[in-house]
DNA sequence: AAAATAAATTGATAAATGTCAATTTTTGGA
DNA sequence: TCCAAAAATTGACATTTATCAATTTATTTT
């Protein structure tokens, strides 16, 4: 794994997008040095106080919560350069959700109460965070909007196109497991491991293991 | 319909709360008078540009937006003193959302450019809309984690829960068609009737017409 | 590499929800 | 108040999805 400078992690984050080069390295010089944690590491827990801004800088965090069963919902994912939040880092002081690495991941992080006071001193950098968070909540929308009504095939193949654009590839490798994509698709692993049999049949994609080729 | 002064409608706007009173001058002198639209206004289009931040004082606003199909999926309502920037005040030029009264509303409204330039000068300020983004994240969050894998009978007891909470009483008006709720739900209007059905026949409710009784 | 564990698939069945059509109820103007 | 239009309800049926159980395939671990 490539280890990138503070510098750059902060830099590359979409959150701190446009900021001037002064005010990524005032963040710099608040921010701890990047960590790595192997897959399966829990970051933080429903209940633990929320004192830090964590960055991916690279790898993959998965962020859920325990239903009343113990069942775990998938809220989101946070990869690339990713900030997370929990978008809590003011109102709240303990965290609801729960945040574990799903691949070894690089991380870094920054203090709450160093943030809010740098953030006090230096509105471009609210604006920026303004903007990520709208961007967060357009996604959100755009989730619950299209993945409500449609049927566990359509939300499928949403998701698969959705993956193939990001990625910029029609053959790729399913960034999740199954078991993890059928939860984020709230069906169950079942239903999906059906609906990829009938997409192959379609002729829709050719799939060998975890690898996926959109037709 | 009471008519609030300017100030008021400001003041009293989740997104703005805790800022001092100066800042809500500063925001009141940029802000419009406040405007009456009947039920049934479209206040914005998919397509229009984001030009101002509304903040409905009263009544009820209708986000949503249009499938290929032409069906309306409703993103979420603006209520009680709830302030819309469809999340997009500073990245979006377009909005991407339809937004109609469903009730007689009052409505004032604050320019994006006047907000943009208050909004580098008052960091204060900013950190509010950080918590107001916040918040209307962990709704979002909430919302389809727990619809996601809930009944449509577990999702009408959470929606009445939730209104009951809300409203503060058990005893209380759909505040929307059962309609828009069918849709809100991510139902169909036919399987919702069923569930009212089913909830009087379980004594978990009592209803006549739009009124409900949790019991 | 073999054993142990977890993940994924498949089949059979039950439960939930959507669809279509017919009717009743409610709502909003003339 | 009455009438027309929209909304809500109900029934019959088709479709989708979940559940449970059994098996196969992957993935770890020793």
């Amino acid at each position: 794994m490539k280890n990138h400078s503070a510098f750059e992690c902060v830099k590359s984050a979409p959150i701190f997008i446009g900021l001037d080069d002064d005010t990524i390295k005032k963040l710099t010089t608040i921010s701890t040095h990047q960590e790595q944690f192997p897959a399966g590491t829990t970051l933080y827990e429903a209940g633990s106080d929320v004192d830090r801004l964590l960055v991916v800088d690279q790898g993959r965090v998965k962020v859920y919560r325990l239903d009343e069963d113990g069942q775990e919902q998938i809220l989101y994912f946070l990869d690339g350069h990713a900030v997370d939040s929990e978008a809590a880092l003011f109102t709240e002081s303990t965290h609801h959700n729960f945040a574990e690495t799903v691949e070894d991941s690089l991380v870094c992080s920054i203090r709450k109460s160093d943030f809010q006071e740098l953030l006090e001193k230096t509105p471009s950098l609210a604006v920026s965070i303004i903007n990520a968070f709208g961007n967060r909540l357009t996604d959100l929308e755009n989730r619950s909007a299209r993945y409500g009504t449609l049927t566990s095939h359509d939300r499928l193949v949403q998701y698969l196109e959705d993956t193939a654009g990001k990625i910029g590839s029609h053959y790729f490798k399913l960034p999740l497991s199954k078991r993890d994509l059928a939860n984020w698709l709230s069906i169950t692993p079942e239903t999906l491991s059906r609906q990829f049999t009938k997409l192959s049949q379609e002729g829709v994609i050719e799939m060998t293991g975890r690898m996926i080729r959109l037709l």
